[in-house]
DNA sequence: AGTACCATGGATAGCGCTATCCCAAATTCG
DNA sequence: CGAATTTGGGATAGCGCTATCCATGGTACT
């Protein structure tokens, strides 16, 4: 009298794999490989397999395979901020080229922060990540550890090295900066300071190229460094801007670190009545929006951030099939952009 | 002679629920109580079973959890653009709320494009996700309808609406535009021009704003109104407020739908060397960085969309854990900021 | 012809966790 | 003081998918 046994149900009542076996007239799975395309499954049943999915508009549950396959399609991205375009150019790069293949992004951001980069890596790693990209190359002992202990494949972000096992793409960011410093030098610049705010590893890279093209140079004077560590903006590169040329009247260049901190000084220079590139030339450092847009035009170094996203999420993917990466290592290079502002 | 019949193991190596459980002493659903924090479970015991879980390390698998429980702790958000420091700005807000709630943010780019919109909806909600933030109102009727139909509950961002069941929070982008358009003309200004990139819902919104304040001020003119598809810039501003004063050069201000497109606007005149606010008065919207900056600084308004971000993940939060919520749309208003360009 | 191999489809058994039912002990109450 | 309720713990059975092993029929060999 009452009812059928079926009393713990508990199905979700959305359309599973063994509803589109069952349509196709075949096994869960054959479904589950002829859907994957893999292994042989008979090309007359994968097409009936897809068929009925498609009929039934079949969607996978990702816990599902995740469990199931230990292995989700989740590739987590840690990048230090949202706030500067860079990194979200690179983003974007980076989910254009994983969406297609089927990839998940969890963005985490770092706030260039080593434990909170910690915490990310750990909360992330529990879910069992097919890939991982990380921005840059230093972080604590700790993290890189649970990298590697993770077995997730990894591609670094923005800088480049040659250690073994390592997967880096991104461009020397001291050979970038000196030949924009040599070119200061070239137009007859000497007293050419070093503005920076937010010391990151690649902003202190930057540093070190700006000092050997001065040091070659016989004109590096440590006191025209300004390094503020606090986070870059438009308003504080004109705060520096101002504070360079107070006490250092006779500066003729100012390398800013970042193109925000350089339009900055651009516009401060514009209030303060500074001729720009008369009595100081300015350049920036990514190229970033509106720096062409800029009175003068920024001279600035074009860092193809789009690319590094694109070849590292290549890279990441070939690593998750398990290919082997002929080229563990890519440097992107970098475009010296000249325009009137130095 | 042969091995036990362990033969087929397949564990994946990590610390389980149940190595925690016997740590302690339980059963696993106990453990799994005492770890949720659910049902009544002896203190001493939890007490115990945290202790072992911190002792072995234990993080609990998600894609486990999802499947058992049929809800993720992922929270989608939909957002247009990254490369709007707006939205970037929501993101990060939204996620500085749900992380230490324990929610993962799956952050989705519609590109303003409703298939994009609607090919991510369909793919975000096969992963269950325990909550949703979609930017604006305006979605094609398939995509409102798997939201509807998903059950997930859903806050919506930027706009305000009224409607049965619908969940928002932003502001009245028609009353801004009004008041700024006001501010202008209430400093004498007759022959404004609205200038708008990236026709979005929104910047349609405000451009009514725009067309109430000046039709009720008679000096509306339907030739003033310069809408470009194309998606903004600062070069876009520019290349628009040149147009703009070929085709009208008795307009005296012009209202330019965003902030990039404003600055673009300013940096235009300075080349051209037209007086702003003298000849032009210029306003833009959304307050982005740089605004302050500008020559002369940029009268705007203040969009609050940081709070925009935290009240709706808080809303969301709410709703996801059931609570009723005694206010389904909250209007954070926002400032207009007069600086020198009007 | 007989054996070794593929190539294909399926049965089975989990992945690690939680919903659900069950039961004993403790508590409340008329 | 016995019945009705409330606790708090556990056993069981999946969630929806895939790894692994098996079985079958064909093909390729010697």
């Amino acid at each position: 009298m009452t009812n059928p046994p079926l009393s713990r149900k508990r199905a979700t009542g959305r359309c599973t794999l063994s509803d589109v076996a069952r349509l196709a007239g075949v096994s869960a799975i054959t479904a589950s490989r002829a859907l994957r395309g893999i292994r042989g499954v008979d090309a007359e049943l994968a097409d009936r397999v897809r068929a009925a999915a498609k009929q039934l508009n079949y969607v996978p549950d990702p816990a599902a395979q995740a469990l199931a396959s230990a292995r989700s399609n989740n590739v987590a991205v840690l990048i230090p901020l949202l706030t500067n375009a860079l990194f979200v150019e690179l983003l974007e790069a980076v989910q254009r080229k994983l969406m297609p293949a089927g990839f998940q992004t969890l963005i985490g951001v770092t706030h260039y922060h080593p434990d909170e980069e910690e915490a990310l890596l750990q909360s992330y790693l529990a879910h069992r990540p097919a890939g991982l990209l990380v921005t840059g190359l230093d972080r604590n002992e700790s993290a890189r550890n649970m990298i590697a202990e993770s077995g997730v494949p990894c591609v670094h972000l923005m800088e480049t090295t040659v250690a073994a096992g390592m997967y880096s793409v991104g461009l020397s960011q001291h050979d970038a900066a000196r030949t924009l410093t040599e070119h200061l030098l070239a137009q007859g610049r000497r007293r050419i300071a070093y503005v920076a705010g937010q010391l990151d590893p690649r902003v202190l890279q930057r540093r070190s190229g700006y000092e050997a093209a001065l040091r070659q140079a016989g004109c590096y004077d440590a006191s025209l460094e300004i390094l503020d560590p606090t986070p870059t903006s438009m308003a504080l590169g004109g705060r520096l801007f101002e504070r360079v040329l107070k006490a250092h009247p006779d500066v003729d260049a100012i390398f800013f670190c970042n193109d925000d901190l350089a339009q900055g000084g651009l516009l401060a220079a514009l209030r303060m009545k500074v001729a720009v590139p008369g009595q100081v030339a300015i350049v920036g450092f990514n190229d970033l929006a509106g720096s062409d847009q800029m009175l003068p035009p920024l001279t600035t170094i074009r860092t193809p951030r789009a690319e590094i996203g694109t070849q590292a999420a290549s890279m990441l993917l070939a690593l998750i099939r398990g290919e082997t990466v002929a080229t563990p290592t890519v440097d992107v290079g970098f475009e010296l952009v000249v325009r009137q502002s130095a």
